[in-house]
DNA sequence: GTATAATATGGACAATCGTCCATTTAACTT
DNA sequence: AAGTTAAATGGACGATTGTCCATATTATAC
């Protein structure tokens, strides 16, 4: 048992240091450039690794994307845990966690598109994160609703619907944002701008500063 | 000269021909499977063309890249030029063209997020479409400015540049919403989803359906 | 119609790709 | 301590990569 475990474990974190050395060379050089010569340098492992740990290149590629999207997930939860009661405040939980340094960062906006942009791997990417996503815009959706509903909004179920959808582009247009001047982008000036837009829409509930309680 | 100027046409066809083929591939296999042998296939040209025309493969996906984002602000370019007068309406334009069918369709997205998930070409893609970008982005803040100085909102210059900032990044987010699920993507929601937004920010000049003359 | 120059072809080339395996090294069992 | 199993190495392998050139073809000029 002590014996299997101690192997495992070996094994667990050679197989863990070659998904990160693709992950890191994705960010670093793109997809197109990640060869298994590449990886393997930058895990400082030798050529067969790949085979043994996950039996060829696109096996490793499809296990990164799952941990790449595991990882955003955990992360987002992790900070989610911290939200207050109100749907306002889980609301603003949700867009202050997308767009921390914790979630969005270089290292993570890269690997990001760079699977969205091989067409391949958007399916792996979808697969991987859809349910989670749903979860997420289910969180979302019912946080809005309840606001919608309380602040006896007509139609509330639409007001909700559209809410989230254009909560979730936002945040995602300001990955892209990100990704694309990763030296003016401001996540303070992203937070306003959100919540702006969330205080034009439920003015008792949002300020330019957040959530209001 | 009738001579160079036809010689240069056919070579200006393969030219082309050669550039297309290369979107076309990075659109359906994605950038890293795009081969020399994968481009001259789809263009039916023999190997050496690329050489001659663009003298490596790297100049050819800088030529694409440039000749992508000139499609891109040609096609917006002519749909917004049948907008109305008021700054609503030159708004409602510029959100009607970039969800457009012509301007946003599943070849486009596929290309433009293609590009930017390769970390070597993002600066190329930077590069040719940031003055363009900034134009896009001057003509909505104009727009947006005019209305928060005519409806007397509290700092209009603040509010403009929220509005384009968030409008732009709406925009994106939509991009995005259409590459990974493109068949569930609706252009009429995306466009209902934005102007919701948008009339609760500026009641007066837009409601659900667009903009309000 | 012949000469000249531009355009196009397709294969040769070294380099690199990803896969796989014979071997060595390390870990654990008894 | 010897034996057994698992993990790790690094090179061999054929396939494919992008580049480039000798050659053929076509278009234009004289």
């Amino acid at each position: 048992m002590a014996k299997n475990n101690k192997n495992r474990e070996t094994k667990g974190k050679n197989r863990v240091a070659l998904i990160e050395a693709t992950l890191d060379s994705i960010a670093d050089i793109g997809f197109a450039r990640t060869s298994v010569s590449e990886i393997i340098a930058r895990a400082n492992l030798s050529r067969g690794m790949i085979h043994l740990h996950f039996k060829g290149k696109d096996n490793l590629i499809a296990e990164a994307v799952k941990y790449a999207s595991a990882s955003y997930y955990d992360s987002l939860d992790q900070l989610l845990a911290n939200a207050g009661p109100s749907p306002q405040e889980r609301l603003d939980a949700i867009i202050r966690s997308d767009l921390s340094e914790e979630v969005l960062n270089r290292k993570s906006v890269s690997i990001w598109y760079a699977f969205r942009g091989e067409a391949r791997e958007r399916a792996a990417v979808a697969a991987y994160s859809d349910t989670r996503d749903a979860r997420l815009r289910d969180l979302a959706y019912m946080a809005f609703l309840e606001i919608a509903i309380e602040a006896k909004l007509p139609e509330p179920e639409a007001v909700a619907r559209d809410a989230t959808h254009g909560i979730l582009a936002f945040l995602e247009g300001m990955w892209t944002d990100y990704l694309l001047h990763p030296d003016s982008f401001s996540r303070n000036s992203a937070l306003r701008i959100i919540f702006r837009f969330l205080s034009a829409l439920f003015p008792r509930y949002f300020n330019l500063d957040g959530s209001v309680v």
